[in-house]
DNA sequence: ATCACACATGGGAGCGCTCCCAACCCGGTT
DNA sequence: AACCGGGTTGGGAGCGCTCCCATGTGTGAT
């Protein structure tokens, strides 16, 4: 460590260094933020009188003197942390994090859960406590991402909220992945092969149909009505919508699930209705969520790259940041198939 | 939102506060602070420019002036985070980020992977950035939790290192809920109940066993070392250790895991030695892990109050740094038995 | 009416830093 | 020898707030 055991409370402060390097405190700044316009004779001394003094920035004092706050806020909407479940809420953090390891740059999270919390983020916005936020997961009618742009906050979306987002965005390709899916099961030789889609006010959920309908075209099938329910991304609308599959589409042999809760949900509608998977009827899930692997058989399903997402929401967050004059860009990651036992 | 529509840049300050509510600076500081020693009058005129400025303190100067950060930080080492799963972080985050909904205190979150990180943590500690720490799932050798005390930093632990932790901590009854769990399988009529611990240099793993060993004894068995497994929390060590158990012990009837994942692992060691789940063998896990609902049969288990846990390490935290000198609370919360089939 | 005292209030000083301008130094020009 | 320009350096001003002391202001006791 060593560069820490001061006495609390005696934090050595840049006048201190500046003294006992023998230099002005401009100086011992510019060597602090990497200014170039400084010897390299005096550069040295003042590193080594930081070093002896175990000097640390004054976080506080720097926000203040120079306007900015070198912190982010992630931003999670409540309902989605339980919906968008675990292993993804805490994939993307870990990416962000990882990411912001070496900036010095910290993380601010806060969840919003009501009225009053999303008021007091708007005033934190206001406020600028934050050179930036990332938010996780946005719906099609949240005013959040308006809220920033009006207050010109750098800011990442997480997903995106229709076709023609303006805020940047960090996204998976959910049609492509949907594709892969039913491309997949249409190459195992499936005939009839159903969909169950999540909410289709929510975008994702519309791209995740599309890529259905494109791969079952590409297929060389004719993409029917009587083929996609609907269903809510939980497991019981899950449930609800196999069973209308079932009965509007007795013969189906394959079911591409927009989620793999909704897959858990069909799953046990399936049994209820003693079809056998994936002999009778083949399921493809999206996720790859924890559940997956525990199904019985363990669930094929559609895996997003959620921790790169997560840094590369972090990377262009610093970059808007950094020049807010850059592109706003709009990042698509690929998605992949992940084979297990259900198709 | 009224409060916060100005114009970004143009935010206004104390000053001018003070100025449109003609009044000084210290006033109106005062006012905003909650100090009693203001006239009913000046106060209500000071609120009013407040909100017709849509004032917002600086909190940069403040930490500054004050010389406090108004934040905390919640410290999660990262192999926890992948081994401690989904919900049991999140639900703590949830807690604690409801508990500080109202404070204004702000929330920040610190992966620790590896040492680099440890340093930097370290190092911020050290220059007090925050005013207290949050420290998920600590290791018994974990350093961390000392390095605090040193620097005299309010912090509160989730879990403990061992029975004589002398940091503050919010933990639950892990001996109380394996005491249950066995409770409930000796009630059932089983006769010959195992255990697959956790890594056992892990003071939670010691009181789940312990807990189990009580439980025993209670019900009149006699606790026998051929009973008893280590795993290591992880799926592939339940279903190593499960398969040890039935060959050390064929006619056992009943086991208890450590935790949920191992008891997917050993459920999968008792399908593949057929062994009906639960005829022939039944099965509590602890945690009550997303999974925990989707195993099949689904997992009777131990639920902790994770969510309250978190609200309860914020809320004791506030008092640490509230006044230094509060007792240093150790908080145990209660568990209880989730019946699901596997028992 | 006078004094003492409590309470309310104004505003200077200073928190530790960045920004920026003026001063300085040096070698090369004219 | 006087001059110039670029690179380096010192330090004043100020960021917006809290702390605290000095200054009012009004009340009741003398």
């Amino acid at each position: 460590m060593g560069v820490v055991d001061r006495h609390p409370g005696g934090r050595p402060t840049l006048e201190q260094v500046a003294r006992r390097a023998g230099v002005g405190r401009g100086t011992v700044s510019r060597v602090i933020n990497g200014s170039p316009r400084v010897s390299d004779r005096t550069r040295t001394a003042v590193l080594r009188a930081v070093t002896e003094l175990g000097y640390v920035p004054n976080r506080a004092a720097r926000a203040l003197a120079a306007g900015s706050t070198d912190a982010i806020a992630l931003v999670v909407p409540e309902p989605e942390t339980r919906l968008f479940a675990e292993p993804y809420f805490s994939g993307v953090l870990r990416g962000v994090s990882s990411e912001l390891a070496d900036t010095d740059m910290q993380l601010l999270l806060t969840l919003v859960r009501d009225q009053r919390e999303r008021d007091r983020l708007a005033q934190f916005v206001a406020a600028r406590r934050v050179d930036g936020v990332l938010l996780v997961s946005v719906h099609h009618d949240d005013p959040l991402p308006d809220l920033l742009e009006r207050y010109d906050m750098p800011a990442v979306l997480n997903g995106r909220r229709s076709g023609a987002e303006s805020v940047p965005y960090v996204d998976s390709d959910n049609s492509g992945g949907a594709a892969l899916a039913v491309a997949h099961l249409a190459a195992r030789g499936r005939r009839t092969i159903a969909t169950i889609t999540g909410p289709l006010d929510m975008y994702v959920a519309q791209c995740r149909l599309e890529g259905y309908r494109d791969a079952l075209r590409a297929a060389g099938h004719r993409p029917a009505d009587t083929l996609v329910a609907h269903g809510d991304f939980t497991e019981r609308g899950g449930h609800r919508a196999m069973r209308e599959l079932l009965a509007r589409a007795p013969a189906l042999d394959a079911v591409f699930c927009a989620s793999d809760l909704m897959a858990a949900g069909a799953r046990a509608a399936l049994r209820e209705a003693d079809r056998k998977v994936p002999d009778d009827v083949a399921l493809v899930g999206f996720d790859d969520s924890a559940m997956a692997r525990q199904m019985d058989p363990p669930l094929t399903t559609v895996r997003q790259p959620i921790e790169e997402m997560g840094r590369t929401m972090a990377r262009v967050l610093l970059d808007q940041i950094r020049e807010r004059s850059a592109e706003r860009p709009h990042v698509v990651l690929p998605t992949e198939l992940v084979r297990r036992g259900s198709a």
